[in-house]
DNA sequence: AATGAATGAGCCTTCATTCAT
DNA sequence: AATGAATGAAGGCTCATTCAT
């Protein structure tokens, strides 16, 4: 129950008292100023302590070290992102392909809350720190999940994707998504772009339904 | 008197030139080992410069700064992958679209000889610098060239992309690319993998086509 | 009634007294073990309480400060030591120069019950500290004052000692112990080490007590 | 002959212009400035680099970190006293065992010519940083190369000593001086002081000598 | 043109100690 | 008595860049 493998052990101290898990939040709420304010250049320890209130030494009596924050900056706001994704398909009756895919592609879009800078920052990090592959594990499972249950409900139209398919899939939507955070492009929260991330994703399942169709049942 | 002068000097200058390309040369080979051996954390100017054998001073003679070694590095190596894409294209009779499309990704895959480490470290400054929008311009250049001549060729099949569009198909390219470096997945230069990344881009320019196409003749 | 209220308080200061006694202990075992462990560069305040289970709180409790930790450590260990040599005297009827000498060397040598990296780490501390003086105070006290009753028993063959000598003689002792310990000298606890220092002190006592005689009785 | 292997390799540049050098020499002075005036705790590197007059990246462009810098100055007060040593031996037509350990005695208690504060700090440094087994070296070297020596002219009254003769003669010797510097014994440079040394020092090796005769020719 | 010594702002991090609860 | 969250001074060290030789 206490050693449980949530993630990575990402803190230093669990907090065990209210004011502990206040201060972390604070930090954290800092650090996403910090970085929206100055991007990762202005991303210091110190700074992120002293906007958040507290001295460096409570910084690092809950984070290991600068990377410690960002990680979980990142995870974070993925939990938010795969929660938004839930809560999407919880709302509708019967979820087609498109809208399970869309609501994936506008929570993905809508992330960090508009807080684009910050979210840039954070891109960065976590490309640089080699820890994209973990980032997209849950990413990647849930589409596993889906392409896993070929009977079920959700499975009726959902293919079932090998190994590089998964990652092709996945990773085409992430680095569309990341390329337009990291190059600011003007288009990134605009319909049209989502449209097109939609069709661009809606396509690549469709062929590769059409090719398993073809091979499972030939004549 | 006077044109012998001239031809020395003539002659004085070239050898300059001469070694200052190879010196050039040379700092840019140690840094593509010095990425190689030790990423982007051992990656200094004057790591650089020792291993090119030259001093701290002569490569700022040549590179205004650490971030113009890495622009080069990233720029030489696009020039390469563009140079090997046209030289597939040169050796196809009528390029299929497909053809067209899986000479770019095997270009892509193929950069870098093999030297994954130098490549990552590379992907990782080229985006954390915020290089990637100038570095992508090649190769939305490529595809817009494509793109805006319906009545050619080469664009009897390939049809006139928006600006979303250009940048979903180069950047899911990219992105999947990317990615496969960043993590280093097994699977990179397998045929496997080709074959997903070319089915990706065709469905998706396939898709876009069949759209334009019933847009512009509904009945 | 009084009496009975009298009767309670001393039961419950003794038990608190009790406790207060345990506490004490544990830490300064924790403090050996984190020592141990990890050297003197492990050995932190929050580490020592942490592992003696208490909170840093209780740990200023009961000690001053960091070094009072140390301190105690080197004085509680001392005092074995004191009384290991007493009991090795005591068991001799008629101890000898040398019986009581060896006793002092073996019972040095084998202080600290083999916990070689924490005694190591206590000698470093010490020395730094510069406590060392005061902790060989009693030492030269032993010393002094055997050589200060020549017509003692004990002092038969223990000659009288003047300031240096005693220095010279604790010293050299301390010296070649401590730097077996420090050295990690593989012989450390063999026998002919044992035999070597008690060689090197009974050969200096008898150098000066043959130069005492000399100018005492020349004729 | 670059790659010689002098001593540990403490500096990270080799000195290749003389300014370079007088750098050097600057640092290791400031440093023992510092230690003299404040002791091991005012020993920090910038304190140093700011007394040498140099900016703290200089005094790291010649020494790995600041250790290096301890061990250094450590080192070369070391090359001091056995240079020391060696001159007086050879001003002696025939040097007597008694000239011979008087002038070892002598030299050692003569290091860092008086400064008294910063010998300490070295010391107290060298004992926790555990080079001390290292720095005593050349001392046990210089002994037991004169032990090996028995038909030599040197050597007809030096005796051959086993390994733990020479490790108690060595540090038994260390160990006093150690103590007075670390005790700030006040008859540190006093004659008696010297005399006492020597005398353990030559009643130890008079009892090996008689041992070892006895046993070699017990007739 | 080349060299390489020098610079120094400023980052990350530790840990003994305090004090409100 | 005990707790443990908070403190913050201070220290080691890096590395891109400059410039006198």
């Amino acid at each position: 129950m206490r050693g449980s493998a949530q993630a990575i052990d990402v803190k230093r101290r669990k907090p065990r008292q209210a004011r502990a898990e206040e201060t972390v939040s604070a930090i954290l709420e800092a650090a996403a100023q910090v970085l929206e304010a100055g991007g990762l250049a202005a991303f210091t320890t110190n700074a992120v302590a002293e906007r958040a209130g507290v001295s460096i030494g409570t910084l690092y009596q809950y984070f290991a070290d600068k990377n410690a924050l960002l990680r979980m900056l990142a995870e974070r706001e993925q939990q938010r992102v795969l929660a938004d994704v839930a809560k999407a398909l919880r709302g509708e009756v019967e979820p087609s392909l498109e809208g399970c895919v869309r609501a994936v592609v506008r929570a993905m879009i809508n992330a960090f809350h508009g807080r684009q800078r910050a979210r840039r920052a954070v891109v960065q990090a976590v490309l640089v720190q080699g820890m994209a592959a973990e980032m997209l594990a849950p990413v990647a499972a849930f589409i596993a999940e889906r392409s896993a249950r070929p009977e079920q409900k959700s499975g009726r139209f959902f293919p079932v994707l090998g190994r590089e398919q998964v990652f092709v899939l996945s990773r085409a939507l992430m680095g569309v998504i990341r390329s337009a955070v990291l190059e600011e492009a003007p288009f990134f929260r605009s319909r049209a772009f989502e449209d097109e991330v939609v069709r661009l994703l809606l396509a690549y399942l469709a062929e590769v339904t059409a090719r398993a169709t073809a091979s499972t049942a030939p004549e």
